[in-house]
RNA sequence: GGGGUCGUAGUUCAGUUGGUUAGAACGCCGGCCUGUCACGCCGGAGGUCGCGAGUUCGAGUCUCGUCGGCCCCGCCA
């Protein structure tokens, strides 16, 4: 084994090319490839930045080619040499560096490698677990290195963005207090406090409204939040926000500023000029239209309302959906009328995984309108829907028909599910969509109480001191959500800044004065002392880069991602503590070892 | 909490109605090879079929349980 010495690298991996032929270069890395001829070898040499090839040639030098016979995967190597041209037929288009190649005088063996447990290509799919156990390796891969890189400038346009905009970059507390509503906390105890707990943030949200309390005036931070849920492919338990706060501001300034941002991301990572102003859209026309509050609006397939068309029809199964309040809405998949039994069947069992008890069709050919439903329908409703669908012969029509939140949600996924059956989705286009006018509260049917559809901050739209006059589900808030091809990549809010609104929101939620001054007591005093108009907005990075990237999941553009039972297969994470740290904190264990 | 799916060589996978000695490719090891670039040719090693029960003359294959990966519902203000 050799040591690196005063040896430096004097070009990377991805630098040279035909203007460097004859300079004599020393390059580090990773052994990628060997092609050992028995004469001449060849190595791939690897690092972050791109493949070089290396030259060992006995010819030119005996004692170097002969030590070059021991090279081995993943061994790690730095390696003195002279750029030559190949030849103008052996060039390899496919490489940067493919013009030249490197033969190498010097070489010094810095480490050996066992043989890696995977190969360190994009030729094989590798188990997700294997990948996270051994997650340096998987890093290695320029796919995922790629990945990191591209966030990494993300983040900076992101930093570079927000401080020419007068933002200062500011810390908040890891170790804070737990709050109710929202999501589980993640607990840790305290050790000097026996019987009281932090929770580490879903958020820095009370944080940075502080900040604009203290003058802060622009904030941002790129931060860390932890939500101890259950986990999909685009949820981890630790995820990472662009968090911001500003103050003496409207939505219109907030918007303004996350375009800018947004515009700038794309600039800088793709090379993309989404230019502003994105299009906007109402939560109503959203829920009507597409029956959800992201929408992927790259397509159509939109959701129509047959519910007053139907009213009188004396199909069972839609007139006693109606007959108790729900609701009907059909999606015309046109050209889909050659859909087979399978195709219709497969659907419905995707319907049914989203809460439908059935999916009723019909499928429109020429002379006849083609379903077991067809009957019950008379020839002023199947005109009324021909026209409400623009229905033509070769379409298919698919029904849903339930409470209004299960038709949406049915619909929505199926008019997914339709698109990419049906190649619908454009690739390589964002379509930016803002979703203004939320409801401020919802009614949670479990908890028998209203609850806040953003967070319990948030600014009710100008009529909200009718509190609680009227029906609170009618409120409107000034919050808004930025969808990208449908998914939330960020929301916010215009947050609530005079305490006696915050105490009439919080009347409103449920929350008694008691228990506002218990939990809330601190932002309640702040809203006291001079509290200036603000607002804000955080964009999920990991999301964001899941789209930059294309990636299938949120894991692709995280260093050291959880499994989806929230473990870390390399470091064996969560773990069993020593039974004293559990007493040092007051903790009894109550499980079995 | 629930549903689906997968688990066989280092890796990715195949393995027929349950039936002889569990295969392939890549990788690995050895040999040959001076222009390859996912080099090529020849040879070789490598398996508790996730784990545990059960059914059976016989289980990689069937049943039950269990562990783990992934996807989804619920959950995620």
């Amino acid at each position: 084994m050799d040591t690196l010495g005063s040896l430096r690298r004097t070009h990377t991996c991805s630098q040279l090319g035909a203007d460097n032929v004859d300079q004599e270069v020393i390059l580090t890395g990773w052994v990628l490839r060997r092609r050992d001829h028995g004469g001449v070898i060849f190595i791939d040499l690897r690092d972050r930045w791109g493949i070089t090839q290396i030259v060992f040639n006995p010819e030119y030098n005996a004692a170097v080619h002969a030590k070059a016979h021991q090279l081995r995967s993943e061994w790690v190597l730095a390696v003195r040499g002279t750029v030559f041209r190949r030849p103008p037929d052996m060039e390899n288009p496919k490489l940067q560096t493919g013009a030249i190649e490197v033969l190498v005088s010097e070489l010094r063996i810095l480490n050996a490698s066992e043989t890696p447990p995977f190969p360190i290509d994009e030729y094989m799919e590798v188990s997700d677990n294997l990948r996270l156990q051994y997650r340096y390796l998987d890093l290695r891969r320029p796919e995922m290195a790629n990945n990191l890189v591209l966030r990494h400038r993300a983040v900076q346009a992101v930093r570079s963005f927000l401080n020419d905009n007068g933002f200062l970059e500011i810390e908040t507390p890891m170790l804070t207090r737990s709050t109710p509503e929202g999501a589980r906390d993640y607990l840790v105890p305290s050790r000097v406090n026996p019987g009281r707990f932090y929770a580490l943030p879903q958020s820095p949200q009370l944080f940075k409204q502080l900040l604009m309390i203290a003058g802060m005036d622009r904030y941002y931070q790129i931060v860390k939040c932890f939500r101890d849920e259950d986990l999909r492919a685009d949820r981890q338990p630790e995820f990472t926000q662009i968090d911001m706060e500003l103050s003496f501001v409207d939505e219109e300034d907030i918007i303004t500023i996350s375009e800018g941002m947004i515009r700038a991301v794309f600039r800088e990572t793709l090379g993309i000029d989404p230019a502003p102003p994105f299009h906007r859209m109402s939560y109503d026309e959203a829920m009507r239209r597409f029956g959800t509050d992201r929408p992927d609006t790259r397509f159509g397939l939109e959701l129509v309302d047959l519910t007053e068309v139907l009213g009188g029809c004396t199909f069972n199964v839609f007139k006693t959906t109606i007959d108790n309040g729900g609701i009907i809405k059909a999606i015309n998949a046109r050209g889909c009328a050659g859909f087979s039994r399978k195709d219709l069947d497969d659907l419905t069992d995707y319907a049914a995984r989203f809460g439908a008890r059935g999916m009723a069709w019909i499928k429109i050919r020429e002379n006849e309108w083609q379903s077991p439903i067809t009957k019950f329908f008379s020839d002023q409703e199947i005109d009324s829907m021909r026209e409400a669908l623009a229905a033509e012969p070769g379409d298919l029509i698919l029904f849903g028909a339930d409470r209004e939140a299960v038709v949406n949600q049915v619909l929505s996924e199926l008019r997914l599910e339709l698109a990419r059956r049906l190649q619908l989705i454009p690739a390589d286009t964002y379509d930016f969509l803002w979703i203004t006018d939320f409801p401020l509260v919802e009614y949670d049917s479990a908890e028998k109480r209203y609850a806040a559809l953003h967070h319990p901050f948030t600014a009710p739209q100008e009529n909200g001191g009718d509190i609680p006059a009227g029906d609170p589900a009618r409120l409107r808030s000034r919050a808004y959500d930025l969808v990208l091809n449908g998914n939330e990549i960020g929301g916010g809010s215009i947050r609530i800044h005079q305490k006696d609104m915050q105490e009439k929101i919080f009347a409103l939620l449920g929350i008694g004065p008691e228990e506002a001054r218990e939990k809330f007591g601190f932002l309640l005093r702040a809203l006291e002392l001079g509290a200036p108009p603000h607002g804000g907005i955080a964009f999920g990075v990991d999301r964001l880069m899941m789209i930059l990237t294309g990636s299938s999941s949120i894991r692709d553009v995280i260093a050291f991602p959880k499994t989806q039972k929230a473990t870390c297969p390399l470091t064996d994470a969560p773990a069993p503590v020593e039974r004293k740290q559990l007493t040092e904190l007051s903790l009894r264990p109550d499980w079995k070892e």
